[in-house]
DNA sequence: ATTAAAAATGGACAATCGTCCATCAAAATC
DNA sequence: GATTTTGATGGACGATTGTCCATTTTTAAT
């Protein structure tokens, strides 16, 4: 049962996370105030120092849920993904750009929080282990894949491909944030695999993308993954 | 002689502005008053208002000024590269990676105001414009090697080759705005003509890089320019 | 030198910020 | 049902915000 007591506690406390990111998704980190945050939650004035000791706690409250919120739902999806790394890879990169993770409430919110995450230090460690969790999630994905392959220099392959997946997302990312309506999810993520596709052909197949130009068309991409 | 009059006028009109980037790119955009501002321009409490009519307007006028000072040194360093437009693009890419442009104060300031620009129009215009510029230069480049190739679907090609390096550019900064001692700016623009050699092999080279993994070495990369 | 004009000063001002606590309401325990 | 315990309330509080203007200082014009 858990007792009503607790049960309403932890409602409010989550009411407070809430009316901050929609505060800070709608009006900005400038504009959420303590009296902002308490007339969307509806609740009064003295709860956010009751549950929280005080606003900048529970901002960097807020961050952390964004942050879990983020990355559990990657995870999730991640789930139903198949083994093969190149199928790990495909569905973090979709997952990063489908609607329901790259939507116009959590850009705003994470530039939001990333632009003062340089003096708020707990904010700027959830920036950093999501950032980490997820390098790592992709860079194991395309380790096995150069394993696999036996290219010479495995590690820094490997490496480079992480980061420039990372930064080709990041910048995705930010074209959402300054242009939410004209922003097409097929075309980033074309863009994406196009890099991929370069890196490791074998892996990666550019599907209905423009071939790059080459003398004789050497084999452009042989079939991707072996199982199912 | 320009008068002595005007000549103190525009002097301290820039010492607020100075001032205003300075205490953003160290304190935040949240902690930037106008007792911060003017205590760092050494002037009194109403030459902001004398000035800029608001505090605002200043903020406003700051973001601006950085934006140029952003595009012009990026324009300058374009003046210096060769007429080939390969030669612009890598001008470009590691013009955007140098030392003199992504540094810790101007991507502090940067992120700082994107974080905010979301309420402040004038300033998301800014961001607007200034990227506006810069995919205008890096797209009519490729457009021209595009042209020269003569690849099938020439406007697409150079429209994602565009997006691409633009995205790639973005992704680094952030990288660089969490980790400012870890990044490797070799290791950036690496990644960066990677993902170029593999669109046009004809026009960019690997030079040092790992080559990706081919089944019978295919024509790795040719020479680039023919000129000089 | 005297006057006119403009720039710079710094404090007054209302509004808003976030914190905190005396008080009240409700659930849990006896 | 009485009592204890805990959550919730909302106003008081000092600090700080940005704006604005009466005053002083400085430069330019006469």
């Amino acid at each position: 049962m858990a007792g009503k007591r607790e049960q309403n506690r932890e409602q409010n406390r989550q009411a407070l996370i809430g009316a901050v990111l929609d505060s800070v998704a709608e009006k900005g980190i400038s504009e959420t105030s303590v009296s902002e945050i308490i007339q969307r939650a509806g609740l009064s004035r003295g709860m956010i120092h009751l549950h929280f000791g005080g606003k900048d706690n529970l901002v960097q409250a807020a961050a952390h849920h964004s942050s879990e919120e983020y990355y559990d739902g990657l995870e999730a999806l991640l789930q139903t993904a198949g083994d093969s790394p190149q199928e790990r890879i495909e569905m973090i990169v979709r997952g990063d750009l489908s609607e329901r993770v790259l939507n116009r409430r959590n850009v705003n919110i994470w530039y939001a929080f990333r632009g003062e995450s340089r003096n708020r230090t707990a904010i700027a460690e959830h920036s950093d282990t999501r950032d980490g969790r997820l390098r790592g999630m992709i860079h194991n994905a395309f380790s096995r894949i150069v394993r696999e392959a036996g290219t010479p220099d495995a590690s820094g392959a490997a490496r480079d491909a992480t980061h420039g997946t990372l930064a080709l997302l990041e910048g995705m990312w930010t074209d959402f944030l300054l242009h939410p309506d004209r922003f097409d999810r097929e075309e980033a993520a074309r863009i994406i695999f196009r890099f991929l596709a370069a890196m490791f052909p074998a892996h990666f197949s550019l599907k209905g993308a423009v071939q790059p130009q080459q003398e004789k068309g050497a084999a452009p991409a042989a079939p991707a993954a072996s199982d199912s």
